[in-house]
DNA sequence: AAAGAAAGGCGAATCGTTTCACTTTTATCC
DNA sequence: GGATAAAAGTGAAACGATTCGCCTTTCTTT
């Protein structure tokens, strides 16, 4: 494999010469023909571990999530690493199964493996634990669709608790007062903040709150099943279930189909995530949608920004969901 | 950041002890625990860039897809990454939105940017093309899903055509003849091999091919919504279709319920991959379900034999879909 | 045309490991 | 106990880039 030495010696300069070619430095322009051609003719590539060697520089941004195989996730991700693909970085993902100790383990591989920045999807760490692990790399973090309560770092997050809101409206209006609310568990963040909207619409139209009308479970198609079977075989079942994620969704109505019930005719459902399912049910579901591209490519533009050297507090971005269907016919 | 010399001195010994240390040669019981506890203190982490540059090593494992937000890629790379993490490697994932050019250039990135294996979902390059980019680095590949006629690597395939034939059988036995399949493009492999499975099934039962009644066309969401339409609007139309990945699936069940056409009454539909999409319709929708964690870990225990050694011809495995309901009813 | 500034070029040190070629210590065996 | 073998330890030379400080060439300006 050849190597800078090789360059130079072909181009007939010092290593010096083709390193300053290679990193954007004043060269002769004779000399960046001749380095041009000599890169081309030896097949030259910088060696990555030389330069993160020397240079404290790697094309490496690692991506830390609960699962790989959440929908929601890979839309993130798959914008995301578009764009820092073409600055030139490389992600390199990690998954830590929603497991508290895996989660720290994975983020310390993954700091200690030599990465320029990281996107992180967050779900157990507290600030101490993320400050400890974290701060002998000064590694410029995006954290993405939740937040960890006291550090300062980028953050890119939906209006959960608007989308939500907005959501129980269009329940209310169609007059359902009894609407059930399938969540993830308590001490995760965008449960917590979708709640937030449950409770509110509840408090603003005067309805009292039922608490065999919620459910803070995994956030699992078996969730989205066993809620089914619960609220449906209440003695004064919902009229309307919102369920707040992609397989929670699908579990739901999954769930109801197996106790023969119709929707929206038995009860109604507000789904999440996958604008595809909409329109797979006989009755085109309602669905809150966030703007997973976008997330992706602002967290991906936020990390652009520090890496090229962009200080101060960290930004906070609440981005919109869309609620379908769009207008309310 | 502590190195490897701060660890010798602090330990009394020399920087070539701790280096064998660190990788299982032969030390002093004594000498092991000083070095222990001297790296616990220091928060010593070995410098994967160093290590990298001298040993020709990397905790690096490339993985090439068309899409990461495909669940079926999802669900194979989510196995795969936690195998290999267990054996301490990272995964760099590059998709290449099932681009030709891209496909090549993201291949020369990945294998440029120090891995020292690589997963690999192919689409359009051909073996001269694979051969061109990957000789001078000699990295094991397995191929997943789709194999390159004339490379010998490692491949991870499905009994494509015996996956389809088992679902046309249980169609054809129900007493249908005019069934239609949908799809990918022509050129690529499992397309191809997912129609062989159609031609026979049609030839085993004397059934003519009606050209009316096949789709070619990118695996999309679109592709299986138009073939609704196409269909079923046909003079004769279909009493059957089969679609042959999720997203048309999806687009054909959407296209159907477009069209006020319903399942299975109207037409008879059979799908694939999504094994939790099966029980949200009023009817359980047949389906063909890849077994995509077996395919992971497949390919990345196939990956870790190379990497830990084995020579030989490349291996192919086909495994086994499932086509659910599972026992005929 | 001379002086000063800017651009371009170079040698050598350095980043943090691994590994080679030995030397020294410990264990084994008759 | 001495010879021999095996285990453990070491110094120093790489790996392939970047960068610092300094020197040379070229350009600008009067």
């Amino acid at each position: 494999m050849a190597t800078i030495k090789d360059v130079a010696l072909k181009a007939g300069v010092s290593m010096a010469t083709v390193s300053k070619y290679l990193n954007g430095g004043n060269v002769r322009q004779a000399h960046k023909e001749k380095i041009r051609s000599a890169i081309e003719e030896l097949q030259y590539r910088v060696n990555p571990f030389a330069r993160g060697l020397k240079a404290q520089r790697s094309p490496y941004i690692g991506v830390l999530l609960p699962e790989i195989d959440v929908p929601f996730y890979g839309n993130v991700v798959s914008a995301l690493e578009k764009v820092l693909r073409e600055d030139g970085f490389h992600c390199i993902m990690s998954s830590y199964s929603s497991d508290h100790g895996l989660e720290r383990d994975h983020l310390q591989f993954l700091l200690s493996s030599g990465i320029e920045g990281l996107v992180y999807i967050p779900e157990h760490l507290t600030a101490e634990e993320f400050y400890e692990l974290t701060s002998r790399y000064r590694i410029p973090t995006v954290l993405v669709d939740r937040m960890i309560q006291g550090v300062d770092a980028d953050c890119v997050l939906v209006n959960n608790a608007e989308a939500v809101q907005e959501a129980m409206e269009r329940l209310i209006k169609k007059g359902h007062k009894r609407i059930a609310f399938v969540a993830g568990p308590q001490p995760m963040f965008t449960a917590k903040e979708r709640m937030v909207g449950y409770f509110r619409s509840l408090s603003d139209h005067g309805i009292l709150y039922d608490e065999a009308l919620l459910v803070n479970q995994p956030t699992t198609f078996a969730t989205g099943y066993q809620s089914a079977q619960k609220f449906m075989n209440l003695p004064n079942p919902p009229t309307a279930i919102v369920a707040t994620n992609y397989d929670m969704t699908l579990g739901l109505i999954s769930g109801l189909r197996d106790m023969e019930l119709h929707i929206p005719e038995d009860v109604q459902v507000f789904g999440f995530d996958s604008i595809e399912l909409r329109t797979v049910l006989r009755t085109p579901l309602p669905i809150v949608h966030q703007p997973e591209e976008e997330i992706g490519k602002t967290a991906a533009k936020y990390l652009l920004d520090r890496l090229r050297g962009f200080a101060g507090e960290g930004r906070i971005t609440r981005l919109n969901c869309t609620v379908y269907p769009k207008a309310d016919a």
